[in-house]
RNA sequence: GGAGAGGUGACUGAGUGGUCGAAGGUGCUCGAUUGGAAAUCGAGUGUACGUGUUGAGCGUACCGAGGGUUCGAAUCCCUCCCUCUCCGCCA
């Protein structure tokens, strides 16, 4: 959410961004509404500054025994009044607030303006392209294969698109979550939670999923929960509706969790194997910063997710996504894409945004720099560090070997109960 | 799921219809005192919105949330949420 008096100040700036996101937002009604409410606001706090006069005044009369039936009568039709205003005033608001949830965060100036991901630009690659064999299969033909991977009992379950890993395969799984959440616990700094893995309507209000992607979500109906998309649901909402005291921030949290996505829509054959699934596994990092911070945090929460490919030696690229392809809540993002040997494409695997004050403010999350001082929005960060199951994909791809088996990256063996090979 | 208790400012804790944005205490900030500190004394200490010759002032709102009663609600009534205690059920 933008501050209304920026968008008041700035429409053609606004303007611009939801052109360049290529969002659909209706900001003349959203500057009409706003002017009408600010007209009513003068008018009905008139009123009520009467009525709180002549209510002391009436309390006096009454107080000394004299007649105070007049005025009593007076304010009683003011009361109306205020009454009407003030309905008109909540129903404009609702309309207006409505509105402001579809006003998306203006992209940073260094974001390439573009139309969809063909304009993203390439930041940088890491490693070569290639796997341990020369023709490497896909990663569902090598999971079946070794018997790592069951996707039609994982169908016959819960239907198609879900995962179901045996033996190995989820023994992969559990160490690969626990090395990444090691890795930025102990070496980057962040400090672990675990969150629920559900979320009410304000919650996912909060980071933006909702209004605009409620049909994305999955949602139990008898309590109004969603099961989260991302960690970035819970883990921001931690500190929702808080001023965080002098010397807190900066907060970084890094988190496991399942997602869960319905993926209404997405057909295709990028959809094959583990490639988009609606229940996965990802390890998440978010940072709570100062806004002076938030570009150079971003910077370190990129390269914090990139060293855990490198750890793992999967190749990867990073792009700067222009403003066509950037989320709705994003200020500037990265994504990052691991190299998959045998279906032979890049995989996102990370996406490290930063929001600006544009989450903070929707979750009223504010710090205050020091005693005494205004509290102000903090800026809000979050990437993945990073997603499971393309991650597998690679491994399963990269690693294949010249007689079907998979060996583990060294990083993962401890993990693995020194596991080096699974065939 | 059943029964009960409760939600007030950074914290604690008063307040059952008007003089309550809210006593008292604690904490914090500034000042006095001191060689320095403690103690003591004095002053101050929320957020949002609107208005404004733009950060002085003025106004409005906020005592879990939303409705209602009333000229007037932290205080009375209704609904909901959350916390705690006991019982039941259960990983």
């Amino acid at each position: 959410m933008l501050d209304l008096k920026y968008i008041r100040g700035n429409p053609d700036v606004v303007r611009k961004a939801i052109a360049d996101k290529r969002e659909a937002a209706d900001l003349d009604g959203l500057l009409s509404f706003d002017e009408e409410l600010r007209a009513l606001i003068v008018k009905a706090d008139e009123l009520k500054q009467e009525r709180n006069v002549e209510s002391e005044r009436i309390a006096e009369l009454t107080k000394k025994g004299e007649d105070a039936s007049e005025p009593i009568s007076r304010m009683r039709q003011v009361s109306a009044r205020i009454k009407e205003y003030d309905e008109r005033m909540a129903s404009l608001r609702a309309k207006l607030h409505a509105l402001e949830l579809t006003i998306p965060n203006i992209p940073h100036e260094s974001v390439p303006v573009g139309t969809d991901e063909e304009d993203n630009v390439l930041v940088r690659e890491w490693g070569e392209p290639r796997s341990l064999c020369a023709s490497p299969v896909p990663h569902w033909e090598v999971g079946e294969n070794l018997g790592i991977l069951n996707l039609p009992a994982a169908a016959k379950i819960a239907g198609s698109g879900f995962i179901c890993f045996v033996g190995l395969g989820a023994l992969l799984e559990r160490a690969l979550i626990r090395f990444m959440i090691d890795v930025h616990t102990k070496e980057h700094g962040y400090t672990e939670v675990s969150p629920p893995f559900v979320a009410n309507r304000d919650a996912m209000t909060g980071t933006g999923q909702l209004p605009k992607l409620e049909s994305d979500m999955y949602h139990c109906g008898e309590d109004d929960l969603f099961l989260v998309p991302t960690a970035e649901v819970p883990v921001t909402n931690i500190h929702r509706d808080e001023i965080m005291e002098p010397g807190r921030v900066p907060v970084r949290y890094v988190a496991y969790t399942p997602c869960f996505r319905r993926e209404a829509g997405s057909y295709g054959k990028d959809t094959r194997g583990l490639m988009r699934v609606h229940q996965f596994d990802k390890v998440e990092m978010l940072k709570f910063v100062e806004p002076e911070t938030s570009y150079d945090e971003l910077e370190t929460l990129v390269a914090n997710a990139e060293a855990i490919l490198q750890r793992l030696e999967l190749p990867y690229r990073v792009k700067t996504l222009c403003t066509g392809d950037l989320s709705f809540a994003a200020a500037k993002c990265y994504d990052i894409d691991v190299w998959a040997a045998g279906v032979g494409a890049w995989l996102e695997v990370s996406s490290c945004s930063n929001f600006e004050d544009f989450q903070a403010r929707r979750s009223g999350i504010r710090y205050r720099p020091a005693e005494g001082e205004k509290a102000r929005f903090v800026h809000t960060l979050n990437g993945s560090g990073v997603a499971l199951p393309r991650t597998v994909i690679a491994i399963l791809e990269n690693y294949q070997t010249a007689n079907g088996g998979i060996t583990i990256p060294d990083a993962l063996r401890p993990y693995m109960d020194g596991v080096a090979e699974i065939s």
